[in-house]
DNA sequence: GAGTATGTTATATG
DNA sequence: GCATATAACATACT
């Protein structure tokens, strides 16, 4: 499910479903979700509270209450649904928020790398989750600043979250295709104005993929995420095949014609 | 059974 | 400190 565009979706979802309703009752039905936070101080810092404001910064989710902020982060197969006592329980949920007026929030994570913690403001969060900034948010100027500081292939450098937040695997091949950059390019190698144009087709990718609900099938088919698989022909009109390739630990697939790599700095 | 998966973090190594 | 590689977490699906 979960990178920055499908994490804004579910945040829009708990936003029109829960502000304002007060809490009556956490339940937390898998204790090792839990981050720096104990089941007991949770239940006791929520209930009675109300959700007044639903943020996000890159991936993380922070539910506002009026004492502290809860932080929701999707992992990799994680969703929040609201409903009401009369649905059926989602057959993963992890945690559950009952609210005075009937309604219910579940956080749901089949494989379990999804993680809900607690602090007393957004700042601690950030912190104790060493953040960047969202990508969304950063300028291109501050975006190309601090990825240049880094002698690492690009790639890494746009998955690490503390570089600047919400770019995950598949949006990372999305901008680098579309900026026309080879994933192992060495940050540091790529000029201020290339690292603006990968920043603003990042951004540009996340937008249009919102627009569509995040249904890839519905996104333009020049887009890489549409036939993001080895050996498919390469969605530019070069007719080349994608290849895939491993950099820091992910699988990434590229055109090998549009996406060239240079080895020595612009 | 083998391989793969949208994420993060700890650990070891250079 | 920086960077890389690997494993670990856990489970479904092909």
């Amino acid at each position: 499910m979960p990178e920055l565009p499908e994490v804004e979706l579910v945040r829009r979802r708990i936003e029109t479903g829960v502000l304002g309703s007060r809490i009556e009752e956490v339940q937390i039905l898998d204790l090792k979700r839990l981050d720096s936070v104990s089941p007991e101080r949770l239940k006791d810092e929520l209930k009675g509270k109300t959700f007044i404001k639903v943020g996000r910064i890159g991936k993380q989710l922070l539910l506002g209450t009026e004492a502290g902020v809860l932080a929701i982060h999707l992992g990799l197969t994680g969703d929040v649904v609201i409903g009401t006592s009369v649905d059926r329980l989602p057959r993963f949920a992890r945690l559950i928020v009952r609210f005075e007026d009937g309604r219910r929030m579940v956080f749901e994570d089949m494989r379990r790398f999804g993680r809900v913690g607690f602090a007393r403001s957004v700042d601690e969060i950030v912190a104790r989750k060493r953040l960047g900034p969202d990508v969304m948010v950063v300028s291109s100027r501050t975006f190309a600043e601090r990825a240049r500081r880094h002698k690492r292939a690009i790639k890494s450098v746009l998955l690490d979250q503390s570089v600047v937040s919400g770019i995950g695997n598949l949006y990372a091949d999305e901008a680098l295709f579309q900026a026309g950059i080879h994933p192992q390019t060495l940050a540091s190698f790529l000029s201020e104005s290339e690292l603006r144009n990968l920043h603003r087709c990042a951004k540009r990718v996340m937008g249009r993929s919102l627009t569509v609900g995040s249904d890839f099938d519905l996104l333009p088919r020049t887009y890489l995420l549409r036939n993001r698989r080895e050996g498919e022909v390469c969605p530019g009109t070069n007719g080349a095949r994608l290849a895939s390739i491993t950099v820091g630990g992910r699988t990434t697939v590229y055109c090998p014609r549009k996406q060239r790599l240079r080895r020595a700095p612009r």
